[in-house]
DNA sequence: ATGATAATGATAATAATTATCATTTAAGGG
DNA sequence: CCCTTAAATGATAATTATTATCATTATCAT
């Protein structure tokens, strides 16, 4: 893989964000200081670093794929009521893999664990009552951008 | 939610899959004996059906979303080779959950587990070599409708 | 510096899913 | 059993996200 500008451009963006965007919305940002870098790019690279194993590939509530710069082992929480996707640093359950190799008879490299359920926020907003909505979840995305 | 014939063939067809269809490809399967039921209602129905618990929603390797209606609390491994989806009967890890709240401060609903990796005919094959390839496992999904 | 070739960006193409809306159907009350 | 009402359906258009194409540009080993 060579090195480009755009390559260092999309990664800093990556990383200057705390809820993990999707390669259009990382695009729509980076378009606001770099608008001549195009969209192909932006969806091209990220996969490519996500294969490589430079970020990783998460996949949200609604199939859309989102994109995280951190390696650390950790899980996901969506909320179920505003989509967003946030961290959990926890480094547990390494032997259910040893524990699935042994029901599948297959060769295991990874394990996601995605939690659902209602962020802090949602909860104390609508009581837990609202589901899923991605225009809202948009704009709390984009809002997050810093 | 009304009753209607086309749920009932739509439920059923799902029923005799043992790798979880996508809605088109369930709907392709059920259009050979129903030429009459529509893409729409196929889709519109499942994703109901999974809203309301009937069945589960699990999201592929690509992000695509794939239906799964048995209930029992199982998990689910991805082959990176060919993009296939087996079912993991386990019910471990209960008390993650418990931790994962500790950690987050949010209500869990739910927690989904996937591991990725090789199945044994992958393995056997190709050695783990390969990766996945959207068209081989088409085939294979359709191959395996009986 | 230079040549091979990987990367880029504009755009077209694709694919999956959803919205629209006129028509049909289910189900409960009279 | 018929009627009413609203939900469900199916054909199709629309939308959306993502990928393919390809001429041009940039990278980097030599």
């Amino acid at each position: 893989m060579r090195n480009s500008k755009q390559k260092e451009i999309i990664l800093r963006a990556l990383g200057e964000h705390c809820v993990h965007p999707t390669a259009d919305e990382l695009y729509k940002y980076i378009h606001q200081e770099h608008a001549d870098i195009g969209v192909a790019t932006v969806y091209r690279n990220l996969n490519k670093f996500a294969e490589k194993g430079i970020i990783r590939k998460i996949i949200g509530l609604d199939g859309s794929s989102h994109f995280d710069s951190c390696l650390e082992p950790h899980y996901h929480f969506i909320c179920s009521c505003c989509g967003k996707i946030y961290d959990i640093p926890m480094n547990i359950g390494k032997d259910l893999i040893a524990k699935a190799e042994e029901f599948t008879d297959c060769k295991i490299t990874s394990m996601d664990i995605t939690f659902r359920g209602y962020c802090r926020e949602c909860e104390d907003k609508h009581n837990g009552k609202f589901v899923f909505d991605k225009d809202e979840t948009e704009m709390l995305l984009t809002a997050s951008i810093s």
